[in-house]
DNA sequence: CAACTGTATATTGGATCCAACCTTACGCCG
DNA sequence: CGGCGTAAGGTTGGATCCAATATACAGTTG
């Protein structure tokens, strides 16, 4: 595997990693020189993206005080998931009417590579996968800027997405709602396909609610 | 007026300054050593500033080959406008069950410095306040990452909210509707709120058109 | 004993310097 | 004469160094 381009693409993806992985827990503060030594960079490419990430909502800055992983709330939570269901719902509609067969067939492909990782239990291909497959169905509506809102949100939440698809339940179900998915964006009936991701979106909240209740009362 | 805390902070704002006012034109490849210099500051806070435009999307970066002015075809700015539609209806509705008295004063008092911006012919107030306006309807759905989102979109239509503003016929339009905008708000009536709010940005949208279509034909 | 102040230290903010890469112009070869 | 390889210059990417600010602690005073 290569190493990106640049060292700031590189770090930023490491930040991503250990945010996700909560090697970086939230409220904790970047101490950025021990991070950067971590990484074996310097502190320059290492504050870029932590830039970037601040536009992102990932971590907090405060001037001369630096910078702390964001604590995501409930409340936290449950507004990223409504504005998805406020973007994706526009998305999928509009999708629907102007997808062609090369994006049904490039939606199959993402679809097959989801179905793969999950008989080889790969459950971090499987999160990859999912996430392409569930981009391969906005992107026909060809809205760059409510594709960047989207990415963003789901990068948010992408550290509960690992808890959801640990679930064997979860995983089976996700798999049949795939199938569902496929078939309204391929019949083109945006109304359905909006809907059924709704309800695909739905049983995520649902989980994610009950995994926090446990934490909280654990 | 006391110069921001940070550098960066002060570089940021001068670059938004000179993007909206042209200064800096779409396209145009953003040579660090020579803006950096024009500020009286190194090239690191630059740097860093103009990645939080980037991932606001107001300049694309593009690695080894610096940053450009992001250009915005007449499809970036509708889609713009449809993202605000779809986020700020939203909000007015939640906000419009939140909103309480303080709400209301706060509201009405950015009404008023609108209003007096205008009576000044203060061109740069009025659009300050308006905006200031706009977001103290919103601001009691509150909903933080919606408005993020809201605040990145309008900033980067803002260069094209002078021209707008620009033509008398449209400030005077502006200002009744507002008054309208806070019956509604006051009444707690989310539905017509979010009705007249969408009025309100369709007589933008269509200006909008019509600037570009003559620019483009001129 | 609590609160305040001054100082020392750790950490971030910014400037300068060097390396890597892209771009362009020129000369060579087909 | 046109296309390609190559070298030089310019611009960005990254590292190191220094300055400014916040924090913690100790000493002092009411």
């Amino acid at each position: 595997m290569p190493r990106p381009p640049t060292t700031q693409q590189f770090v930023l993806d490491e930040l991503r990693r250990a945010i996700l992985s909560r090697q970086l827990a939230p409220n904790q503060p970047i101490r950025q020189d021990s991070v950067a030594h971590e990484l074996g960079v310097s502190r320059v490419p290492l504050r870029e993206a932590l830039k970037t990430l601040e536009a992102e909502g990932q971590v907090v800055y405060r001037p001369h005080r630096g910078y702390t992983v964001a604590e995501l709330s409930l409340a936290d939570l449950l507004e990223v998931y409504r504005l998805r269901e406020l973007l994706e719902t526009e998305a999928a509609l509009v999708s629907a009417t102007k997808a062609g067969e090369a994006d049904s067939a490039a939606v199959r492909a993402e679809l097959r590579a989801v179905v793969e990782a999950a008989a080889n239990d790969d459950l971090v291909e499987m999160i990859a996968a999912n996430r392409r497959f569930h981009f391969a169905i906005l992107e026909p509506a060809d809205m760059p800027w409510l594709m960047r809102m989207v990415r963003t949100l789901w990068d948010t939440t992408d550290a509960y997405r690992a808890v959801y698809y640990n679930a064997p339940d979860n995983r089976s179900r996700v798999l049949e709602e795939h199938e569902a998915i496929v078939r309204a964006f391929e019949a083109r009936d945006g109304a359905e396909l909006a809907e059924l991701l709704r309800r695909h979106r739905e049983h995520a909240v649902a989980a994610l609610r009950a995994t926090l209740d446990e934490t909280a009362n654990g």
